[in-house]
DNA sequence: TTTTACTTGCGAATGATTCTCAACTGGGAA
DNA sequence: TTCCCAGTTGAGAATCATTCGCAAGTAAAA
């Protein structure tokens, strides 16, 4: 919040709100499901501030987007971003979302950076696949 | 496409065009740009054949989606698999796509596998950022 | 307070992707 | 070879996510 305060963002009622949401949401919301939560808190947000709000923190690099195999819709989710990333492994047989973190994916981050001169403001790592239980039951 | 046949997949005059056009392009193909070069050799393909033979090879592990961080607009890109997976980096500067592939990468998906037991089909590593040109003039 | 550039709500507009259904056809069976 | 039909296609409508346009509202600097 600070963050945006520095950059010269206005803070508005509704950024607080969706900002909080975002923030305290132990799951990965989408644009709707997001506006859902959010209007329990201030009823009158409206979904396109929804979509200008996520656009302003994904460009002030505080939240991420990601597809998570497009499991369910072509829609996208987001989660604040933390210190460190972590990559999403979305099971193609129960729908489950886990997320994985690893020094190893810090250096590959480091070492592609290296390697190639691209200066990474994103990373996102996303796997699909059958997680431990469903790979069992399918043989 | 023996790949297919051997899944019992129909071989229509379609399929082949589209699967030849998606396995020679240079580039990332959306679903659009899929079909105006697909139109070149059976101009009466249509848009939605298109997405459903991207649906089709997706699921039988053929090609791969991708987003390119959405740089221009919210539509898919796909791309034929090869044996060895590469990641993306986009720049937000220039708009360029680069691909890097390093062993590294797949020790991480090894790695990530042998701890949670997850059943790996499909990897996506996407990278946004600036490429060493654009990070350059940026300072 | 006053001022004003930045935000918002609302509804319409876009763009991507999917669906419906009648007509068509690949490829196994005869 | 010809026949047959389950699987596939084209066309257009429908759906869903996301963006726009604009008048009204409001942070926050002065
Ligand atoms: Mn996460
Ligand atoms: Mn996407
Ligand atoms: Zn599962
Ligand atoms: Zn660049």
């Amino acid at each position: 919040m600070d963050e945006l305060v520095e950059r010269g963002v206005r803070i508005t009622r509704q950024r607080r709100v969706l900002i909080s949401v975002i923030q305290n949401s132990p799951t990965h919301l989408d644009a709707t499901a997001l506006l859902a939560i959010a209007k329990q808190q201030d009823s009158g947000i409206n979904l396109a501030t929804v979509y200008r709000t996520l656009a302003l923190l994904k460009n002030c690099g505080l939240i991420d987007e990601l597809d998570l195999m497009h499991l369910e819709g072509e829609k996208h989710y987001y989660e604040a971003k933390t210190s460190s990333d972590h990559c999403h492994l979305a099971c193609f047989g129960c729908g489950a979302i886990m997320e994985y973190a690893s020094p190893l994916f810090e250096k590959l981050k480091r070492k592609i950076a290296a390697d190639s001169g691209f200066r990474i403001r994103v990373a996102r790592l996303e796997l699909g696949g059958l997680c431990k239980q469903c790979a069992k039951t399918t043989a």
